[in-house]
Order: C-alpha cells, then sequence, then structure tokens
DNA sequence: GCATAATATGAAACCGCTTTCATGTCAAGG
DNA sequence: CCTTGACATGAAAGCGGTTTCATATTATGC
C-alpha cells in the first residue's frame, strides 16, 4: 500500500500551505487564481484525494448520508435504492447503509446511526409509521428526509405520492369498466397511506353513486398471506352478495389473493376484476398480470437525495437567515402514479374496451 | 441538537484520562477492571457512542466496509445485499455503499472508494471479470472479497457455488428424466461461471454416454432478450433435430426463452423441458414455473463478510507471522446449490416421476 | 503618493480519537 | 530494605483535514 498522499504533501509540492489547499478543496473564492491553478496540477500529478474522515472531523460535517432501509428483498427498496445511488453518486457525497432487518428495533438503528458522527443527514425508508425518536432528532435539526407512506400531514419532509388520488383513480377504473359492486382489501391502519387508499375507494364509490358496503372492505397487513386469507373470506358470502371487483391495497396482498383466488376455482378477471397498488416487478409476470398502480419508485429515490440534500445546504445557510422562531411545515414531494392496465381488471378482455381504457391509463 | 458527548467528557467525569478511556473502548487488558468498570458506567449514563470517523482517522484503519454492487435491480443482488446487511449487524463495522450504475467504468469507482481512504476492506459482488486495478490493489495488501462468479482459480479472496457441479446436476437431472437430446444456452465466454457452467453440462452428457451436438449450443448474453433469440433460433431447427430439454446459464434468460416460447407456440415442458439458473424470485412466479438451480444468495453474502473480517483481522496480525514471501492461493468459500424441481423441467407433470426427483432435490 | 480597504496567504488551534512514551505504583526477589 | 519488573495510567503527539486570526500583498480612493 503506497503511502497515502495528504494535503501536506499538496502544499509542500506547490509551495503553499495547507489552509491554501484546503481553500481550493473547497471551492472558496479567496484564492488566486494562480494559485490555484497550481495547486490543482499539483493535486492531479499526484492523484489526492482528500480524506473524506478527516475532513468530516475536521469540518464538523460529513459527506456521508445515513439511507435507513427495509430488508432489500422487500420489492419496492431495490428501486427506490437504485434511485437514491443514482443520485448520490453525482454528488461528493457516499452512502453509508443502514439495513432495518427484522426484529430489531428502528430506533436502536437510529441512535447507532446518528451517535457515530458519521453522518450529517439521513434518508429514511420507512413504510409505516416512524418512530418518535427520529422526529426527535429531526425536531432538533437533524436533516431527515422519509421516502412514502406518511403522507401529509407530514411531520418530516418528504417524498412520495398522493395515496387517495391513486386510490381513486385505481376504483374509478373499476367502476368505469362496469363493475358495480366493488371490494376492497385495505393494509393495516397504522400505515396512514392505507387509510388514504381506503378514503379513495370511499371516495370514488361516493361520487359514483355506488352505495358502500362495509361488508365489503376486508383487513389486510399487506402481507401475501393476508390477501390468501382475504380470497378465502371472499367466497364464503353468498353468491348474491359478491363483490364483482376488488381493489387491494398493495400487490403483495394481491399476489396472495390471486394465488388463493385461482385455488378455490375463482377465475381473474372473469369472475372477480382485481387492481392492485405499486407495480412492483412480479406484478407483471404473475398470472393474470395484475393490473395496478405504479409508483415511481426510482424517482422517489432520486428526488429524496435531491431535497435532503438540499435541506442540508440550506440549513447550513439557516443560523444567517435566523428563521428560528417561525416554524414552516416540512416539504412534500409529491410524484404522480400512473395506472397500469394489465389482465386482471378485464379491461383488455372482458369488456372490450381497451381503447378507451388506454387513454385513460395516459392521462 | 446536544452537543455531542465525547471522549474527553467521559474522561473528565470518570476522573481518568482520554487514553484509558480509549483503552476501555478498545478493549485493552491493561486497565484494572476497577477503572474499567466506572468508565463503562459513565459511559452508559452520558449515552456515549465514539466516533467512528475521529476513531479511523487516528488508528489508521476505518470500521467501514466498501460493498461494490451492480445495480439493485439487478435480481440477485437484493438477496446478497440482505446477508451482507445481517452479517454487518453482528458487528461493529458500518456498510458504505457503492453502487455501480449502468455505463460508469468499475474503475472509476475503486479509486474514488479506496481514495477516499474511509474504507479499509472491499466486498466486491460483481458478475464477470475484475478490473485489473482491483486487483493491483488486493496485491498491494487491500482486503477484498468477491461475491460469486470467478470460481478457481481464484485471483482473490471470493464466496460462490461450485458451477461445474451445479449446472452438472441440472443436466443430470435433464438426462434423468429421460432427455436426449439437450440443447444448452450458454453465458458469456467472458463470464468464467458461464464456462464452468458449459463444462458441467458437457460433462453430464458425456457420463450419460450421450452426444455432444455442438449445434445446440446457443450464445447468449446473460440478459433476457437472449433468452428469447435462443427460443427464435431453436424453432428455425427441422424438427426431427431439435432438442427434447434445454439447460440455460441463468434464470433471466430463461424468462425469455419461455416467453418467446409461448408466442412461438412451443409448449413448456411438453414440447421442451427447460431448466435454469439461480433462482431468483421470479423464477417461481414465470409460467410454467422454472425449475431451477438455487443459488444461495443470502448465505453468499453472509459468508463473505466474515471472510472480509476474518482477513482484516488476519492482515492485522501479518507483521508478527510475517509471510512476507509465502504466497498462499487465496481462500474459496463454496457453498452448495440445490435443484429446486418446478414444471418447466416436466418432472412434475410428464413422467410422474416426481417422487424419485424429489429425493434427489433434497440431497 | 499615501491612507484604507480588499484580497491572498500562512501559522496554529482544533475536530475526537489512538498510540507512544514516560511516569507512578505495587508485589516479588535478593 | 532496596531493586526489578509488571501493571496501570497520564501527557502529549499525531491522524488529515478545516477554520480562525493575523499578516502580507495588492487594489482603490482622494
Amino acid at each position: 500500500m503506497k503511502p497515502k498522499v495528504t494535503i501536506e504533501d499538496i502544499a509542500r509540492l506547490a509551495g503553499v500551505s495547507k489552509a491554501t489547499v484546503s481553500r481550493v478543496l473547497n471551492e472558496r473564492s479567496n484564492v488566486k487564481a494562480e494559485t490555484r491553478e497550481r495547486v490543482l496540477r499539483v493535486m492531479q500529478e499526484q492523484g489526492f484525494v482528500p480524506s473524506l474522515a478527516a475532513a468530516g472531523l475536521a469540518g464538523g460535517r460529513s459527506r456521508l448520508v445515513g439511507v435507513l432501509t427495509p430488508p432489500f428483498t422487500q420489492p419496492t427498496v431495490p428501486e427506490i435504492l437504485r434511485g437514491v445511488a443514482e443520485a448520490i453518486e453525482h454528488t461528493d457525497y457516499e452512502i453509508v447503509l443502514y439495513s432495518t432487518n427484522a426484529g430489531q428495533s428502528p430506533t436502536t438503528i437510529v441512535n447507532r446511526i446518528l451517535a457515530l458522527g458519521l453522518t450529517s443527514c439521513l434518508l429514511v425508508i420507512q413504510p409505516g409509521p416512524l418512530t418518535p425518536r427520529l422526529l426527535q432528532l429531526a425536531s432538533q435539526g437533524l436533516p431527515v428526509v422519509v421516502i412514502d407512506d406518511q403522507g401529509p400531514p407530514p411531520e418530516l419532509p418528504s417524498v412520495g405520492i398522493d395515496n387517495r388520488v391513486s386510490a381513486y383513480q385505481a376504483t374509478m377504473h373499476l367502476i368505469r369498466l362496469g363493475y358495480r359492486r366493488i371490494a376492497h382489501l385495505q393494509g393495516p391502519a397504522e400505515f396512514r397511506c392505507a387509510q388514504e387508499r381506503y378514503q379513495g375507494y370511499r371516495q370514488a364509490l361516493e361520487e359514483a353513486g355506488l352505495p358502500f358496503d362495509p361488508a365489503l372492505v376486508f383487513n389486510g397487513t399487506f402481507e401475501t398471506a393476508s390477501g390468501r386469507a382475504c380470497a378465502a373470506a371472499l367466497v364464503t358470502l353468498p353468491l348474491a352478495e359478491r363483490p364483482e371487483a376488488i381493489f387491494i391495497a398493495n400487490d403483495q396482498m394481491a399476489f396472495g389473493f390471486l394465488s388463493a383466488a385461482e385455488a378455490l376455482g375463482l377465475r381473474i378477471p372473469q369472475d372477480l376484476a382485481v387492481v392492485g397498488f405499486d407495480d412492483i416487478p412480479l406484478s407483471a409476470h404473475v398470472r393474470p398480470t395484475l393490473t395496478t398502480i405504479k409508483q415511481p419508485f426510482y424517482e422517489m429515490g432520486r428526488n429524496a437525495v435531491e431535497l435532503l440534500l438540499s435541506l442540508l445546504h440550506g440549513q447550513a445557510m439557516q443560523p444567517v437567515a435566523g428563521t428560528e422562531g417561525g416554524y414552516q411545515s416540512p416539504i412534500r414531494i409529491q410524484l404522480p402514479t400512473r395506472l397500469v392496465i394489465r389482465e386482471s381488471c378485464g379491461a383488455l378482455t372482458l369488456h372490450r374496451r381497451q381503447e378507451q381504457e388506454h387513454s385513460l391509463s395516459d392521462e
């Protein structure tokens, strides 16, 4: 291992002091153009790359962003992370990854992250409610951006989608296809997105003048098994009371529903139309392929990074501006979703209305 | 933001010097038990967590492992990363993630990583050949572990599977099912694993006394499109020359093959049996479901971390032992694979031999 | 042409921790 | 009782940067 080139070496070789080299590194304006040139050239020649660790330590801020994620095997995560990674790449920040594996308290991890003093900001990918500890830290000034889920009223700056509107569109799609009795398999109540999707469903029914039947709303956990359970529960209903269609609050549950439906002899979409939510990779491959709301995961990742960095820089200026008292509501970036029409809703086969629906999907 | 508790605070509160606190932190033996107790108690009370950045800087070694991965959307990656993350969690190391997005030279990234001086070791998840730069660095003493692919003769310590044997088993499975003309869609030649899988295929044919027909070996790229191309090429063969089965070198290509085959009116497995390689999540969901060799990605991740850390610690001791001259061949951890029997090979439907095959799959 | 301000640079302190070296203590050995 | 280590601890010098403050240089105004 060749000994690392340090700022001191550069200073000596360029005939300047460490301070000047540091100024060049940080693109301070008060360096003579000529000097800067010379220093830059020496750095180039020596292949000098400053130590992030040292810079972070000395400067009191670090160029590492902590990313807190659920396990990668959760299907929405890889695509989000791809966006995050790609956005980071264009900056001089790096990612420190904290993956919450099952069974471990998020608070523990959050503590671990921060106490290390390694990262100066945090990107949280967290379905479900935020831990109090996180909120506390954020209120103490830690720049945090949350991806997805919590929707307004946002406690923290966040990037996500409009769950209510998206659910509304999903349900409305079924209504337009002519289904009247439309069921809903909802996610757990502690997820705000689950509540919002439910509201969107209700709103669509209402606007279409369709009666709301509580018996058609099933409770799920966002996991595959609860989709299966829902299908099983559904077939116990008397034939006359069965729904003609169902809007399922995420694709994962929809997969369970589909597979159980098949086993129960329920044909999708002939006997029952299905629309999901998320559009994860598998959705295009299950049989029947799943009509669903596409969440722009990649874009969410990118936007979250950009928001976080802008926060980070903005904050650095805060002490100057001094908006100590005036508390503004945190930024939320809301990205558009899209209805992806596939087989499970019957639009392509049942009513031959695909032209109409295609144009709708491109709205 | 409350001011961070530093080692100095602890020292003062415990009535000792910074040096002693540091000793306690690093579990040095030469601290009186009583003193240690006291220091630990104060640390506990203060919620002290040492700064990784400072420790790394001062100690000249860091507690960050760099992880170099292909995009997360490559289907084998999330599962590997899950293993990596979980293994890391049990240590006091953290992950710095470098994701190589398409189009960017791995060498650039490797340089970026190292120059930063942030990480003291590197975990490389890289399908395909290693960059010379990486080999160079490793030979200069940087602890590097590579996941997958390169098989023996390994240039670097690595974790992977025995591709040849696994391919042999896949092919042998087809042979046992009674197929005689067995094709192979291979991966690109620059991937050693592609070559090895090809060899395993050849070996199985040979041992079974089946003739090898070069016309039945197709070239692929490991991507979906080349699976489709292969299917298209295959149907141009005169009926008499068509294979009865095909062993495809990875699942991604198998998916392409399956979908093209369906479009071409080729029934799988009735007209042609298919076995893939990898067992990525989608493999259980395509139609027909794919019989394939399961790679233990999660375990590979875990093992790689363990190997890397043991290397890291071992290396620290090297100067003492001083094996300067004697160059040993790098460690390779080879994990077992398993044949997962699903629909595409016909074992479950065609010959009703499933009992026999099940027991085989559990070997 | 000189006072004054603006700009460019260097010296040194410091970030939070590790490590070396020196010092102090105490038990064993002569 | 004094020497010799072994052991416990502290003081101080870094690690590779950033930042403050002082100083040197140059530009500006009158």
